[in-house]
RNA sequence: GCCUCUGUAGCUCAGUUGGUAGAGCAGAGGACUGAAAAUCCUCGUGUCGUUGGUUCGAUUCCGACCGGAGGCA
């Protein structure tokens, strides 16, 4: 039977930092975060990362280990995070894996092995051919060799397409087979997720937009400017994240940076609606609404209680 | 007070030579196996300001009224 294991998720500034540092004091945990963005250093204020007031004592995880100009992964982070929810269980602690990045969880929690990578010219080989060829006919091609993928993906997702066909080039077995063989090993670890939402999606919205307010009254233009002197640029994955992309975008184009406040905001509703969706889709999340405010004394007694129920505390 | 323009989806607007209407943005739903804060797909009925009139039929034409903008006084 495959160790249990706590996560607090749900969509961006819903409270999930403060209610996993209420759990690990209460349940002598550790948090394990899982946000792809907060893995990098240099980037605080834009990825909401906690501070150390803010983790009061609690040891965290997986934040500021890679430098912004540095690219991480999924499956860097299944390896980073496998090891280090198994370091604190042997320690005997319980992990209590915190973040809103869906694929990172579930990729740590089943223990999804990814398939190889090609190497940076396949990768720019392929996607200029579909610039030059076009969705249809790389499908076409894709479908040679792997219909059921070429079936599923649409002529427009490019990413996913280069991805299937350098699965393919570089390995000799499709991403449909990669994917079966992988779903058939047993989950890593047996985990309970509580996820955070408001019940009515304009307080959620209403929540993001000050958030945002805030990160700009904070500095959140200063830190993007650092990247940028740190040599980081739109090509980086970092530089992806949202506020910081935009507040670049609006320096490039010679904007004032604070134009860029809207366009943060709405990127950030638009990112939260995706995790609901993302979440939805997963049957077996133990859902915390927030009325209209976050009441962390009811979601630590409801967590708690939860996590006792299957045997976590 | 008079004149002109204007009032259509949450917002900005298009349009109907009279047969109850459509774009962009916003918004909603979904997908997701090495960029996932990424990437991709789908979704447009609203008293056409109100109220009378003309008409088989009015959001469209005419009148009045109400709101907005501008001009003349």
């Amino acid at each position: 039977m495959p160790p249990q294991i706590a996560v607090i998720t749900g969509p961006t500034a819903t409270g999930k930092t403060a209610l996993g540092i209420l759990l690990a004091k209460a349940l002598d945990g550790e948090v394990v975060s899982a946000d792809s963005m907060q893995v990098y250093r240099h980037m605080d204020i834009g990825t909401a990362k906690p501070t150390p007031e803010e983790m009061d004592g609690v040891r965290h995880h997986l934040l500021d280990i890679v430098e912004p100009y540095e690219d991480y992964s999924v499956a860097r982070y299944v390896e980073d995070a496998t090891r280090c929810v198994e370091d604190i269980l042997a320690r005997g602690k319980r992990p209590i894996v915190v973040g809103g990045t869906g694929l990172y969880i579930d990729a740590l929690i089943r223990g999804t092995a990814f398939s190889q990578r090609g190497d940076q010219a396949t990768r720019e080989k392929l996607s200029a051919e579909y610039d030059a060829l076009g969705g249809q006919a790389m499908l076409r091609r894709l479908s040679e060799v792997d219909p059921a993928a070429a079936r599923r993906l649409h002529p427009n997702d490019k990413k996913r397409i280069v991805r299937a066909l350098e699965i393919f080039l570089v390995t000799g077995k499709t991403i449909t087979e990669h994917d079966e063989e992988t779903k058939k090993a047993p989950p890593r670890f047996a985990a309970r997720k509580i996820a955070l939402s408001y019940r009515e999606r304009a307080d959620l919205y209403e929540r993001i937009n000050l958030r945002v307010d805030e990160m700009f009254r904070r500095g959140l233009v200063d830190e993007v400017r650092c990247l940028l002197e740190m040599g980081v640029t739109a090509r980086h994955t970092a530089m992806q994240a949202i506020g910081y992309k935009e507040i670049a975008e609006a320096i490039a184009r010679g904007d004032r940076p604070e134009d860029a406040k809207e366009a943060v905001k709405l990127s950030s509703r638009r990112y939260a609606k995706r995790q609901l969706s993302y979440l939805r889709a997963d049957p077996g999340v133990k859902w915390i609404l927030w009325e209209n405010k976050p009441d962390f004394d009811r979601a630590l007694q409801i967590s708690t209680e939860y996590l006792e129920d299957i045997g976590l505390t």
